[in-house]
DNA sequence: CCTACCGATCGGTAGG
DNA sequence: CCTACCGATCGGTAGG
C-alpha cells in the first residue's frame, strides 16, 4: 500500500500550531499583566503581530482561548511535580517526596511564569463556567498534596498534631506567594525549595 | 463668640460619608471577584442602588475608587498587625511579636475580607500610576516584617544561617493564601496564627 | 489571515 | 443623585 504524504496540510498545520503556540504566549504575559478584564483582544492581536478578527481563526472565542491558556499553567505544575516525585528512588520517604515536589513546583512557576502567574492571578476572575473546570484541576491537584502529607503523617514522619489541611495550604501558598516577589531574589528552585522545606521540616530556631 | 451651627452641611457630609462606603463595600467585593478590567462602573453603581453617573459625585474616576479601596485593604491589615504586636507586654520577646503579627495579619483578613481581598487579587491588574504607589504601601508593609525577622535573628531566636527573605516572603506567602482557601475551613485568626507558627518555628517532625 | 463592520457596553460628562 | 448622552472600545462576525 502507498502512503500518500500530505506536505502542504502537515506544514500547515505546524505553522498553524506555531501560530496556536504565540497567541497564547502572549496572552499568558497579558493576562499576567493587565489581568483578564482589562486584556483585549486586540492587545493580543497586535502583541502577536496579527488583526483582532485573525484570532477567531485559532481560537473561538477570549474564554476559549483563556481556558486553554491558565489550564496549561496548572498543568505544568503538576507534571513538573510529578516528574520530580518520581525521579526519586523507590525506596524515598515520603517526606523527601515532600521536598521534591516543593522543588517540582517551584521549577514550573519559574519555567513557566506567565502560563502559571496568569492561572494564580486571574483563577478568580474567569467567568463562571471556565473557573468551575479550573477549580476541579486545582482540586485534582490539591488531592496530590493530601496524599503526600496523609502518608507522611501514617509513616510517622509528620508529627499526628500538626493540622494537615493548613500545612497543605501554607505549603502551597508560600511556593506561589513567589511569584509576587522581585524576580531577582529568587534563586534557583533547588536552592529556594530547600529553604523552604528546612523552614517547616527542621529547627528554624536558635 | 457664637458658634454657627451648620446642621444640614453635618448632616449632608454624614450621609455623604456613608454612601462613600457603601460604594466602597459593594467595589471592594466585585473587584475581589471580578477584577478590576470586568468589574463596570455600572455594576458598582447597581450593587449600591444608584445610576452609574451619580457615583461622579462621590469618587472623580474608576482609577481613583480602585485606588482608595484597595489602600484601604493594606492599611487595615497594618493596623491590626501594629496592634497586636503592641498589646503585647514591653518585655515581649521578637519571636513572639511575629507570632502576634501572624495572628493581626490574619485577624484582618477576616475582618476585611472583601478589601484585603481586592488588594491582593488586583494589584497587579490596576493601572500603572495606581500600582506604583501600592507598591510603595506594600513595601513599607513588608520593611515591618524585615525588621522583626532581623530582630529575632540578631536576638539569637531565628538561626542565623536561615534567609531572611525567604522566611519572609513564606511567611507573608501562607498568611496571604488563606483568602483562597474555602472560607469554612479557616477556623479562628488565633487558631490559625498559631498553626502557622508552630510550622515554621516548632518541631513539625515526628 | 485581513478589511470592514455589527450591536453592546464602557468610562465619563452636561445639565438639571 | 438622575436623565440623557458622548466618543471610544469591546467581543465577535461576514465575506473575501
Amino acid at each position: 500500500m502507498i502512503k500518500i504524504e500530505k506536505p502542504a496540510k502537515t506544514q500547515r498545520t505546524v505553522i498553524q500550531q506555531r501560530t496556536r503556540k504565540a497567541i497564547m504566549d502572549k496572552s499568558a504575559r497579558l493576562f499576567r499583566d493587565k489581568g483578564y478584564g482589562s486584556t483585549s483582544l486586540r492587545d493580543i492581536a497586535s502583541a502577536t503581530g496579527m488583526k483582532a478578527g485573525s484570532l477567531y481563526y485559532h481560537f473561538s472565542s477570549k474564554e476559549e482561548l483563556a481556558e486553554e491558556v491558565l489550564t496549561q499553567g496548572l498543568f505544568h505544575v503538576a507534571e513538573r511535580v510529578k516528574e520530580a516525585v518520581e525521579a526519586l528512588p523507590s525506596e524515598a520517604s515520603p517526606l523527601e517526596k515532600i521536598r521534591a515536589a516543593m522543588v517540582g513546583h517551584l521549577t514550573a512557576l519559574l519555567e513557566k511564569g506567565d502560563y502559571t502567574s496568569a492561572n494564580i492571578r486571574c483563577y478568580n476572575h474567569v467567568p463562571a463556567p471556565i473557573k468551575k473546570r479550573l477549580k476541579a484541576d486545582r482540586e485534582s491537584y490539591d488531592a496530590f498534596w493530601e496524599d503526600l502529607i496523609q502518608s507522611s503523617v501514617t509513616g510517622s514522619f509528620i508529627r499526628k498534631d500538626v493540622d494537615q489541611v493548613s500545612l497543605r495550604y501554607a505549603l502551597i501558598g508560600m511556593l506561589n506567594w513567589t511569584l509576587e516577589w522581585p524576580a531577582t531574589k529568587h534563586g534557583s528552585p533547588e536552592e529556594l525549595g530547600a529553604k523552604f522545606f528546612d523552614m517547616v521540616f527542621s529547627d528554624t530556631l536558635a
